[in-house]
DNA sequence: CTAAATAGTAATCGTTTGATCATTAGAAGT
DNA sequence: ACTTCTAATGATCAAACGATTACTATTTAG
């Protein structure tokens, strides 16, 4: 029923001399650990455990934070508004580079970001929570990349732009299929612990190429069809 | 802190006469009731909670299952094991058949398991806490479907056998595309709470069609380059 | 140097939660 | 009808966990 480490209930292991860090400091600690800590072990993970790792006793971290929940919420800040790069939004609508070139140099770098083993975790440990902070986000994400990429395609292929056909759901839906394609990649390497053989890039580049390819067959005949 | 419902700590709510099942059905009733309960709130879900909404008390279910650990242990066999269907390994490999159609066959048959709310979330709470049962499983599907289904594009494109050259790993990649494609559709659904506005049916016949359409184009590129 | 300000600790409280066990009650056998 | 078997209950235990509070130690301002 209980776990028998923990010989000790409430002091930090390492009794090093106490170290007094500024608030902003001890604040951004914490947080930093928080994230580390929940990726790893989930929300249900205990503040116990949390200040012990942080070399800390478990009472500071609530002279910190609120409640654990606020804490929670200050990961999901860092995790999702604060690393996200503003400029992604900007790359995939740049006509003077070639479509194919754009969809690499995003999804390269927002893999970077976003199959790393704290994102990957903590959004699904999210999700699973029932936050509508993973909605919200997959929201964002719909709007700012994947219709713009449909979008992009229908330009690329020669076809009727958005205002003379309005984009359709399936068209959406595909380009869905690059996102959760890499997404599983994180899920994979740090889920369900498959180490992947290949170079994320590699992998990267070949969804890309599959996307691309498929759209070029399916997309004139979803437009088509009405 | 504390959630301040629960005015009754250890009876069902339902105070209706008490029921007497026998071992076995009673049993079953626990394990489907335990499947339903943890895809909802996770594995750190009480087993008071459970008790009540099975409208027994907490300790029945320790009279059933030594421990909890034991009872989730059920719920992997439940739903890993339980739901495997062992001709879906035949379809792929029917040459009697034309490929698509039988990628087509075991996709739309396999999300109607595989894409459930209890599977979808079992799966991801099991992997988040580090259970290799889910490890297996995903070795399983890599050697039961997706080798298979790689071995066969070859053959459908007229190119070399995988005695002449042995199966890259980027093309069993390439079909991981599918499964992480349909499988991103399940967590959207009923992990992230997007209701999909189209028919899964419909979606997994444009994976399929983009994944052949995809391969046709960059498997033999895969296999030359040596 | 001293005192105010504040970062950090230690102890403890009230619940929650997995698990145990003596007791109760519904069904089956004779 | 009575006994036996066992499904199910109700009370309770001990550990775990979020949160609070009184106290201690380290800076920093005057």
């Amino acid at each position: 029923m209980m776990k028998s480490n923990d010989l000790v209930v409430n002091k930090p292991i390492n009794s090093a001399p106490r170290k007094r860090l500024k608030r902003e400091e001890r604040d951004r600690e914490i947080a930093a650990a928080a994230v580390a800590f929940f990726a790893e072990v989930g929300f249900d993970g205990d503040t116990r455990e949390l200040a012990r790792r942080l070399g800390v006793t478990q009472s500071l971290i609530f002279r910190y934070f609120p409640s654990k929940a606020a804490l929670i919420e200050r990961v999901y800040q860092e995790v999702y508004v604060g690393r996200w790069n503003p400029y992604w939004e900007t790359i995939i609508a740049d006509r003077s580079v070639p479509l194919k070139d754009r969809l690499l140099r995003f999804y390269k770098d927002y893999s970077k970001i976003s199959l790393t083993y704290d994102w990957v975790r903590i959004f699904m440990f999210s999700g699973l929570k029932g936050e509508d902070i993973n909605t919200r986000y997959l929201k964002f994400l719909r709007s700012r990349i994947l219709e713009p990429i449909a979008i992009e395609v229908r330009a690329e292929l020669g076809l009727p732009t958005i205002q003379e056909i309005p984009l359709k759901e399936s068209e959406v839906e595909l380009a869905w299929g690059i996102n959760s394609r890499t997404f599983y990649l994180g899920q994979r390497r740090w889920i369900f612990n498959i180490p992947l053989s290949l170079d994320i890039d590699e992998i990267v580049e070949h969804t890309i190429i599959t996307y691309l390819a498929g759209a070029k067959t399916v997309v004139p005949m979803l437009i088509k069809q009405d």
